[in-house]
RNA sequence: GGGAGCAUAGCUCAGCUGGGAGAGCAUCUGCCUUACAAGCAGAGGGUCACAGGUUCGAGCCCUGUUGUUCCCACCA
C-alpha cells in the first residue's frame, strides 16, 4: 500500500523528523576508511554568541550540498562542525550583561568572571548549533568542537611554544591599535576605516631661542602633550639651518629638538611634522631613529594620564577642545581647518581606537607568509573563483607583525611565565614550577589571552586532533574545500594557510571557495542598526529549509553579492511545491507492481526523448556542482524538472496511463527511473523534500542522502529520438501558438492534418497532438498523398518537419492568412539568408571549427524546408 | 594613492572554455485540462553602459571612457 502525500507540501511536517532519523542513522559520521577517499569541510566555526543569520545559511547552504553531494559520489565526506570563543566579542557581551547587574570585572575577578563565562557557554553556545540543523546540515555533530577545548587548547599552547622557539613569536614595544572600549589591544586587521569629518589644527611651536616659530598642522592635538620633537626633511631648504636647534612644546613648556628625516615630505602642509613616539607608528619609527623619548600620555580607557600635567584625567574629546581652547587662548593657534581624513574604528564595538605604545606579543608574519603565498601561487590551494587569489596575496605581500595579545579574560591564556626576581621570561606549554635560570618558584603567568583568530587559524587541523597524530589527521588533512566569505580572507583564511604550511608542512584545503554577502532587497548590508536582518528560522518556519536553501544557492554566482528577496523564496517553495504534486500525480498513476526503479524493456521515441535528456542532465549538473557552479546546476535541475519533466513528459503520459496496457507500464517505469535521478540530484539542494519523496517512492537505497549519485550513461544517449520527437513537440506548439493567437479555447476541438516526410514519427506522435494540441483527431499523410486536396479553408501551421492544416473555415480570412504567410516567408527568407551568408564566407569555412559549420548547415537545411512549405502554403492559397 | 567587482527585459539576476540573448517576478491574453491556480497554454518587452580594437564571428577577449559598489593603504 502506497502512502498517499497531502496537497500541498508541508515542511514543518517533514523537516524536523526527517533530520533527526538522519542523526538517529548515523549517516553524518565520517571515519577513516581506507576503502573510500576522504572528502572533508571544516565549517567556519560560528561564534558562540552569535545567532543564525543570511549569512551563516549561504555558508551552511553551500557547504552542505558539497558535502551531500561528495557523500553521494562515494566519498568519505566528513563535514566538521564547531563553534568559535570569540573572545573579544563574547567578552563584551558578557561585559554588558554584567552591567545591567551592576557587576563589573574586577568585582568577579578573573577565576570568576571565567566561571560566568563558561555558563554563558553552556546556555548560549548551543543555540547556533540547533540552529544550524534547522537548515538541514549534515554535519557530523560527535566530532564537533570548540575553539577553547581541551585539544584545541593544547594545539594553541604547542603553535604558541613552537613559534616562540623559532623565533617567530616576540614580545615587545610596539605602537598597536588600542580600543578604549573593549579595553584592549586589536590586530590591524580588526580596525575599520572611515571618512570623518575633522579638522586640522595649525599650530605655533616657538624655537627656544626666541628667533621664531615653527607652524604644524594636526588632526589630533591632544596628542601634542606627548611630542618629543618636530621633524623636518633633511633635505628642506626652508629648515635645514634649524635642525638640531629646539623647540619649546606649547602649553607643556617642554624644550624638544628639531630633526631631520626623510619620512617628513616636504610638499605636505609646513613640511614639518610634531613628533609623538607614543602615539602613532610612523612617529614611533622616527623616535627610534632619532632616539627620542617616549611619553604615552594615556590611560587604557583614553583619558589623559599624569604625564598630561593639568589635562590629567580628561577623556580624550575634552582634552582636545581644552587644548585648542588653551592654545588659542595663549596664542598658538594659527588658523583651524576642515579635513576630511579617515578614523581608525573598532570592528567590534565602532569605538574609535587609539594608536598607543605598549608592550604585546607579535607573530613575525613574513617568513609565515612566504611559503603561503607560494602554496597559492603554485595551484597546490585554488582559489574559486579566481580573483581572490590576488586579494590574498596583496594583503600576504604587504603584511605586517601580527599582534596576538589582547588584555581580555575570555580566551586562550598566553603561556609565558615571568620570573618575579631575576625577570626570567619563560615559554612552556605547562606551568613551569621554578625559573630554570635562578631557581626562584616567584612565576606569574602572562595575564593576556590571544587573539581569537589565534586559534581559529588551527582550526583545520586542531580540530582533526593534532598536536597528536590521529588517524583522522592522517587520514581527512588536508581538506578540500574551505567555503567562506570574501570577507574573512584575512582574518581567517590567510591565517589558515600559513599556520597549516607551518605547522603541518602543506597548506590546509586544496579550494578556497569564496562566496559573497547576502544583502537586503535594497542592496544594503544586512545591520543590527539598519534593522533590515532578515532571520532564517522565520524564513524556513515560512517557507521551509528547502525553499530557502534553494534561493540561496542559486539567483548568484560565485563570489558575488545577492540581494535577498522574499518572492524569490516563495518562487523556491513554488518549486518544492511542483516537486511535490510531480510525485503525487507519479504515485496515483504507479503500477503495484513497479517495485525498484528499473527501465523497461522497450522504450517509445518520447521515453528515449526524456532519458537522453535526463543523461545530459546528469553530466552536467555534475560538472557544475565539481567546479562549485551551485547556481548553474540547481538552474538545469529546474529547467529540466519543471519544463522537460513536468510540462512534457508527465503530459505525454497521461494519454498511455489512459490507454492502458505495456505502453502505461512503461511509461511509469520511466516516470520513475527519471524521477529517482532527479531527487537525487536535487538532494543536495533539498535534502528534506528528496528524502520525503524518496522514502514514498519506489527506490534503491534506503535513504537518498547515501544512495549513489547518477551517472551518465553512453547506452542513454539518444540523439535521433531528441530530434525526431522535438519534430512533435514544435508541431505542438506552434498548434497552440496558433490557436491561442486565435483566441480558440482549448475546450474547442478541431481535426489536424499533417502532411509530411516523416510519417511514423508524426503518427508515433498523433495521441500527443490530439492531447496536447486540442486535436479531435490527427491524420497523419505523406507528401504526395496530398497533392490536389485543397487546403485554402484551413488554418495553417508550418513547421520545419510538417505543414499542418486545421479545418476551421469560420477563423480563416483568407487575407489575412496570405499576408500572415508572407509575413513567414519574409522571416523565413531572413533566416536563411543570415546562415548562407555565413556558410558563404571563406573564412568562416577556414576557421571556424567543422561542429560549428555543421551546426550551421544543419540550421540551413530546416529554413529551407521551412520555406518550401510555406511556399506550398502560399500556392495553395493564392489558387 | 593602489586594487577588484558590477553595469544584460519594467524589477532581481543567470549566461560555463567567444558560434547570432535566458530565468524568476511584474505586465497582457486565454484556460478551475481529474499532480499542482504555489497551476496550465500563449504574448509583448533588450542598439547586452559608451567608444575603439582583436577575430570569419564579441554580452563574453584587449584598450580607453563614464557611472556604481567594495577592499587595501592612511600624508602628520
Amino acid at each position: 500500500m502506497r502512502k498517499e502525500l497531502e496537497k500541498v507540501y508541508d515542511p514543518k511536517q517533514v523537516e524536523d523528523k526527517t533530520y533527526a532519523n538522519w542523526v538517529e542513522k548515523n549517516y553524518f559520521h565520517a571515519a577513516p576508511n581506507p576503502e573510500k577517499k576522504p572528502y572533508t569541510i571544516v565549517m567556519p566555526p560560528p561564534n558562540i554568541t552569535g545567532q543564525l543569520h543570511l549569512g551563516h545559511a549561504l555558508d551552511c547552504t553551500l557547504q552542505d550540498s558539497i558535502i551531500r553531494f561528495k557523500r553521494m559520489q562515494g566519498f568519505e565526506a566528513l563535514w566538521l562542525p564547531g563553534t568559535d570563543h570569540a573572545s573579544i566579542a563574547t567578552e563584551a557581551k558578557i561585559v554588558e550583561a554584567m552591567r545591567a547587574e551592576g557587576v563589573t570585572k574586577d568585582d568577579l575577578g578573573r577565576e570568576g568572571f571565567l566561571e560566568r563565562a563558561w555558563k554563558w557557554k553552556e546556555t548560549y553556545g548551543g543555540r547556533i548549533v540547533s540552529q544550524l540543523k534547522k537548515m538541514g546540515s549534515s554535519c557530523d555533530w560527535e566530532r564537533e568542537r570548540f575553539t577553547m577545548d581541551e585539544g584545541c587548547s593544547e594545539a594553541v599552547k604547542e603553535v604558541f611554544v613552537r613559534l616562540y622557539e623559532k623565533g617567530l613569536i616576540y614580545r615587545g614595544e610596539r605602537i598597536i591599535n588600542w580600543c578604549p572600549h573593549c579595553k584592549t589591544s586589536i590586530s590591524d586587521a580588526e580596525v575599520e576605516f572611515e571618512e570623518h569629518d575633522g579638522h586640522f589644527w595649525h599650530i605655533r611651536y616657538p624655537l627656544s631661542d626666541g628667533s621664531g616659530y615653527m607652524e604644524i598642522a594636526t588632526t589630533r592635538p591632544e596628542t601634542l602633550l606627548g611630542d618629543t620633537a618636530l621633524a623636518v626633511h633633511p633635505d628642506d631648504e626652508r629648515y635645514k639651518a634649524l635642525v638640531g636647534k629646539t623647540v619649546i612644546l606649547p602649553l607643556v613648556g617642554r624644550e624638544i629638538p628639531i630633526v631631520a628625516d626623510a619620512y617628513v615630505e616636504m610638499d605636505f602642509g609646513t613640511g614639518v611634522v610634531k613628533i609623538t613616539p607614543a602615539h602613532d607608528p610612523n612617529d614611533f619609527e622616527v623616535g627610534l631613529r632619532h632616539d627620542l623619548p617616549i611619553i604615552n600620555v594615556m590611560n587604557d580607557d583614553a583619558t589623559i594620564n599624569e604625564l598630561g600635567g593639568k589635562y590629567a584625567g580628561m577623556e580624550r574629546y575634552e582634552c582636545r577642545k581644552q587644548i585648542v581652547a588653551d592654545l588659542e587662548a595663549e596664542g598658538f593657534l594659527v588658523r583651524v581647518e576642515d579635513h576630511k581624513h579617515n578614523v581608525g574604528a573598532c570592528y567590534r564595538c565602532d569605538t574609535t581606537i587609539e594608536p598607543r605604545i605598549s608592550k604585546q606579543w607579535f607573530v613575525k608574519m613574513e617568513p609565515l607568509a612566504k611559503p603561503a603565498i607560494e602554496a597559492v601561487r603554485s595551484g597546490q590551494t585554488k582559489f574559486v573563483p579566481d580573483r581572490f587569489s590576488k586579494i590574498y596575496y596583496n594583503w600576504m605581500e604587504n603584511i605586517k607583525d601580527w599582534c596576538i595579545s589582547r588584555q581580555l579574560w575570555w580566551g586562550h591564556r598566553i603561556p609565558a611565565y615571568y620570573c618575579q626576581d631575576c625577570g626570567e621570561v619563560i615559554v612552556a606549554k605547562d606551568a613551569p614550577h621554578t625559573c630554570p635560570k635562578c631557581g626562584s618558584a616567584n612565576l606569574v603567568q602572562d595575564p593576556d589571552t590571544l587573539d581569537t583568530w589565534f586559534s581559529s587559524a588551527l582550526w583545520p587541523f586542531s580540530t582533526l586532533g593534532w598536536p597528536e597524530n590521529t588517524e583522522e589527521l592522517k587520514y581527512f588533512y588536508p581538506t578540500n574545500t574551505l567555503v567562506t566569505g570574501y570577507d574573512i580572507i584575512f582574518f581567517w583564511v590567510a591565517r589558515m594557510m600559513f599556520s597549516g604550511v607551518e605547522n603541518m608542512g602543506e597548506p590546509p584545503f586544496d579550494t578556497v571557495f569564496i562566496h559573497g554577502i547576502v544583502r537586503d532587497a535594497q542592496g544594503r548590508k544586512m545591520s543590527k542598526s539598519l534593522g533590515n536582518g532578515i532571520d532564517p528560522l522565520k524564513v524556513i518556519e515560512e517557507y521551509g529549509a528547502d525553499a530557502l536553501r534553494f534561493t540561496l544557492a542559486t539567483n548568484n554566482s560565485p563570489g558575488n553579492d545577492m540581494r535577498f528577496v522574499e518572492e524569490k523564496v516563495k518562487a523556491s517553495r513554488n518549486f518544492a511545491n511542483k516537486i511535490w504534486n510531480a510525485t503525487r500525480f507519479i504515485l496515483m498513476n504507479l503500477s503495484d507492481e513497479i517495485e525498484r526503479p528499473e527501465l523497461p524493456e522497450t522504450l517509445l521515441t518520447e521515453d528515449k526523448w526524456v532519458l537522453s535528456k535526463m543523461n545530459t542532465l546528469i553530466k552536467e549538473v555534475t560538472e557544475n556542482l565539481e567546479k562549485f557552479e551551485l547556481g548553474i546546476a540547481v538552474q538545469k535541475l529546474y529547467d529540466f524538472i519543471w519544463d522537460i519533466l513536468c510540462d512534457w513528459y508527465i503530459e505525454l503520459t497521461k494519454s498511455r496511463i489512459q490507454a492502458g496496457g505495456e505502453s502505461a507500464k512503461s511509461a511509469q517505469q520511466v516516470l520513475i527511473y527519471v524521477w529517482n535521478n532527479c531527487l537525487k540530484l536535487l538532494h543536495p539542494i533539498m535534502p528534506f523534500i528528496t528524502e520525503e519523496i524518496w522514502q514514498a517512492i519506489p527506490n534503491d537505497c534506503e535513504s537518498i542522502m547515501i544512495a549513489k549519485w547518477p551517472e551518465y550513461k553512453e547506452e542513454l544517449s539518444f540523439a535521433k529520438e531528441e530530434e525526431d520527437f522535438e519534430k512533435v513537440m514544435s508541431a505542438i506548439k506552434a498548434i497552440r501558438n496558433r490557436r491561442a493567437e486565435m483566441n480558440v479555447p482549448p475546450s474547442k476541438k478541431a481535426s489536424v492534418t499533417i502532411k509530411t516526410a516523416n510519417i511514423d514519427v508524426f503518427e508515433a506522435g498523433a495521441m500527443y497532438i490530439e492531447r496536447l494540441a486540442s486535436a479531435s483527431e490527427v491524420t497523419v499523410s505523406g507528401a504526395a498523398d496530398m497533392d490536389g486536396e485543397d487546403f485554402s479553408g484551413a488554418v495553417q501551421v508550418i513547421t520545419d518537419a510538417a505543414r499542418i492544416f486545421i479545418p476551421m473555415e469560420e477563423l480563416v480570412d483568407k487575407e489575412k492568412e496570405l499576408a500572415r504567410l508572407e509575413k513567414e516567408r519574409k522571416a523565413c527568407e531572413k533566416d536563411i539568408n543570415m546562415v548562407s551568408q555565413k556558410l558563404s564566407s571563406q573564412g568562416f569555412l577556414d576557421k571556424a571549427p567543422a561542429q560549428v559549420v555543421e551546426a550551421e548547415r544543419v540550421k540551413l537545411e530546416k529554413h529551407k524546408e521551412r520555406m518550401e512549405k510555406i511556399l506550398e502554403s502560399i500556392a495553395a492559397f493564392s489558387k
